[in-house]
DNA sequence: TGTGCGTACTTACTTTTAGTAAGTTTATCA
DNA sequence: TGATAAACTTACTAAAAGTAAGTACGCACA
């Protein structure tokens, strides 16, 4: 993350805790690039595509995503769970009941994403066409 | 990707050709899915940021993409480059002089990138909140 | 009393991918 | 003659992902 500037507006000061720290990805050791890799690995991204449509089982979520072990499907929702973009709701009873959502905060960035995979989505034709094209030179 | 159904208008059937296929992330076996792991691979993500800035050289995408190996980098933007995103111009010089560019496509892409990663930048010290939030339970 | 079932994991092991460091190429300049 | 610079490539090691089997446990059925 960025250190704080000491910046004040017309002589004022901001204090520390109203100014707002901008992370920056391009720093490898900004704690950004760690957030940046669970949003945007492969299972992250899918796993929050489907927490977009509501609330999901375990198992409702590794039939939707297709190809996911349980083993990623499950490391991947612990990551995105310590970083505050969903919830898991444990019910007590066997076999196992568990629920995943999203937070808040985690529908802000499943909003994004979503964005991003609907554009390649929409234009996977384009971009097989780019690249026969680009093949074929 | 999906099978192009039988869709018509006004009992007009849409020839093929004019006809979009939508990709379909959640398929395993969708074209799509590697189109999503060049874009939101570690390095693509942050390539495609730098080159949102403009045209560069090989070498200022790695001092700017801090932490990328040169190995990295090349293959990076290799895998971009076969999927549309970005051209290649090279120079017949010694030493080596490679430009890259983002292509109308790679810009489509990388605007959608873009805004995920803001997000994340502008969002980080509430992710670290929830984070630590989560760590004391 | 025991055998099997369902769900959400976890573990051990193999394969793939990423990271590291050193090498390659070749015109130019000291 | 030899060092230099830029953009890769290659060989090797470390880390991550994939695969398959195991674990926990309360209930239903025999």
């Amino acid at each position: 993350m960025k250190a704080p500037e000491n910046i004040e507006i017309a002589g004022e000061p901001i204090p520390l805790s109203l100014r707002l720290q901008r992370g920056e990805l391009l720093a490898a050791d900004c704690p950004s690039r760690s957030v940046l890799k669970h949003v945007t690995s492969q299972w992250g991204v899918l796993v929050l595509l489907v927490l977009l449509e509501g609330t999901k089982r375990f198992s409702e979520i590794r039939k939707k995503v297709n190809g996911v072990s349980e083993k990623m499907l499950a490391q991947t929702l612990q990551s995105l769970e310590s970083d505050g973009f969903l919830i898991r709701k444990s019910f007590p009873v066997v076999p196992p009941h568990v629920e995943y959502s999203l937070t808040p905060l985690g529908m802000e960035v499943a909003t994004h994403v979503s964005t991003l995979a609907d554009w390649i989505e929409s234009n996977l034709t384009r971009i097989i066409d780019a690249r026969n094209h680009i093949q074929s030179k």
